[in-house]
RNA sequence: UGGGGUAUCGCCAAGUGGUAAGGCACCGGUUUUUGGUAUCGGCAUUCCCAGGUUCGAAUCCUGGUACCCCAGCCA
């Protein structure tokens, strides 16, 4: 039922199809390389929906890859997180799961070809003094005192510092390549680190740890990826991926492809930002629904189909700077879920009505269809009586012109069953209006009023029968589009405090057994997901993924 | 006057010398027991700016301008 889009074409796919076309690919083998130091954001869907999906329709296979060289940032559960995530989106990779760490033996064994070939080097020179040699993006480095050392003193130092000899900080294998380099990452980049850190793969085994650039492109080496497909920054890193590429024996000679990472609207899409709303419990978890994560957005109520529809109608490019329009994810979402999602009425803030005319023992149950445009949905029963729930926003005393609700002497539809005139207001001592009294017109029911036309619908829920049950209703969880533009003012100084709301709310009897991860539209009000932790059949606990169109809300501003 | 990139409608984005796709948003009509959906129509004489080449330029050349990335023993 959801209307996956044809895949739109971009510089990427149109090269790598040119090359597999031209013979030059036979083919295509991607990899999606997550460090396992936090949850996956839609910013990966992105590079996910890429990767995989390229492989998909070119005839390939993409591989998942811990890109895991910092055991001090990375953690098991995060390993699990992202599988999961990964999963959900609709992807499967080729092979096992796959680590860089599973080739940190060949690159120890590459890292000793290049110190024979005296292209690389231990350093002693501290961290700051290696900043401080570096030179600066106008001036040219110098070189290290230590760089001219024999390579039986190299290979007998590099030895030591795998064993632990060495404290952290205190040497480094660095690749000899060109400290005056115009590109600050050929200025002698480091190869090794020592740390003596617990991997959460590797265990105590090694005391030293590669760096990203001198692992990544190896490790696509030995897989035979023959696209690495990244984002922006890693363009300049280019140059060194292909150093590494052309100066060790490796299988294969992938070539790194960059694309633009994605911006969005009113939200942040940086991992240490993210786990810091996590830490300081500003959200509930990584998967709060608030969350721009992949688990926010599941448990939020968003489909893989309406992220992986998102991803299409953003585009791949190499233009950077872009913010797109939040109201493009929404309007991925709410596409997919006008047509799979079943109908149900839920009055979030409930505002009494008696039925006057309505007997005390009255009943009627209707039979109403799950969706309006899809007959293979089942029915349902919604139940009517003398008492109601209405919203209370479908209320207003002193209506306007164009407010085409309920107001005293006017008459509204109830959404399936009969039109109602409003007689009575009734208030409590302080002002408040607490009920309304009603009157029905009983020859309304699946037709329209003689002699006049009642414009308004709005659903209700019969009082006797309606189901309590909490639901939440989420807004951006900053006030401004771009959250973290200003490095002088902090990004937590954006948080909209009304982010999160809750409603006391009661549901028509169709709702009552929802099972986690049901998805509805209540009618008129917006489409939800039963809480995946906290919904229990009879007992259900609903996030509102995104509001309905509401062009009632912009007559309502324009006054 | 360090290096590397990018500039096409409010936003995203096709387009690669032959006379500006599409989506989102917005505006208006029709249908409608969801102010939803669906449907119809409108929405860049112009492609960052200025010159130049050409019968013809968003696409080629020259010179500007703006924005993004890089000085982690992070990825």
């Amino acid at each position: 039922m959801t209307n996956e889009t044809t895949p739109a074409p971009n510089f990427i796919r149109n090269q790598v199809r040119d090359e597999i076309e031209g013979g030059q690919v036979s083919k295509i083998v991607t990899r999606f390389p997550p460090e396992p130091n936090g949850f996956l954001h839609i910013g990966h869907a992105k590079s996910i929906c890429l990767n995989f999906g390229l492989a998909k329709q070119l005839g390939g296979e993409c591989h998942l890859r811990f890109d895991d060289t910092n055991p001090a940032k990375e953690e098991q559960a995060y390993i699990d997180a992202i599988k999961e995530d990964v999963s959900w989106l609709g992807f499967q990779w080729a092979g096992p799961v796959r680590f860089a760490s599973d080739y940190f033996d060949q690159l120890y064994i590459w890292a000793q070809h290049l110190i024979r070939e005296g292209k690389a080097y231990v350093d002693d020179l501290s961290p700051d003094e290696i900043r401080e040699y570096r030179g600066t993006l106008t001036a040219p480095g110098k070189p290290s005192p230590y760089r001219e050392r024999s390579v039986d003193e190299n290979l007998d130092l590099f030895e030591r510092m795998r064993t632990g000899e060495f404290a952290e900080g205190g040497k480094v294998l660095r690749a000899k390549i060109d400290m005056a380099s115009p590109n600050i990452n050929l200025r002698d980049p480091i190869l090794y680190r020592v740390r003596h850190a617990h991997h959460h793969q590797t265990g105590d085994k090694w005391k030293i740890y590669p760096s990203y650039d001198f692992t990544h492109g190896q490790s696509d080496a030995i897989e035979g990826i023959t696209h690495s497909i990244c984002t922006l920054e890693f363009e300049d890193h280019r140059p060194l991926y292909e150093w590494f590429l052309n100066n060790l024996p490796v299988p294969t000679k992938p070539r790194q492809i960059e694309f633009a990472r994605l911006n969005l609207d009113y939200t942040l899409t940086s991992k240490r930002k993210l786990k810091l709303l996590v830490d300081e419990q500003i959200v509930d978890g990584w998967d709060d629904p608030r969350m721009p994560t992949i688990s926010g957005m599941r448990r939020r109520g968003y489909t893989p189909a309406s992220i992986r529809k998102f991803c299409e109608m953003i585009g791949v490019t190499r233009a950077d700077g872009g913010l797109v329009d939040i109201a493009m994810l929404t309007h991925a979402i709410r596409s997919d879920l006008e047509d799979s999602a079943p109908r149900a009425m839920c009055v979030l803030k409930p505002l009494k009505v008696v039925l006057t005319n309505v007997p005390e023992e009255h009943q009627e149950v209707y039979d109403v269809p799950g969706h309006p445009a899809r007959d293979d949905m089942p029915m349902r029963k919604v139940p009517f009586g003398r008492e109601l729930y209405i919203d209370q926003d479908d209320f207003m005393e002193d209506a306007p012109k164009k407010f085409f609700r309920l107001a005293p002497g006017k008459e509204v539809r109830l959404r399936n069953s009969y039109v109602i005139r409003c007689d009575d207001v009734v208030k409590n001592a302080a002002g408040e209006v607490t009920e309304l009294h009603c009157s029905v017109d009983f020859d309304t029911l699946g037709k329209n009023p003689e002699g006049r036309k009642v414009k308004g619908v709005i659903h209700w829920v019969s009082a006797a029968h309606g189901v309590p049950m909490e639901v939440r209703l989420y807004d951006n969880l900053f006030m401004v589009e771009q959250p973290d533009r200003d490095k002088d003012v902090d990004f937590l100084e954006h948080l909209n405090p009304d982010s999160l709301m809750v409603c006391q709310a009661i549901g028509e009897p169709s709702l009552a057994n929802a099972a986690p991860e049901d998805r509805f539209q209540f009618e008129r009000m917006g489409y939800f997901c039963a809480d995946r932790h906290a919904s229990k059949p009879g007992q259900p606990v609903f996030n509102r993924t995104v509001g309905l169109k509401d062009s009632w809300a912009k007559i309502k501003q324009k006054g």
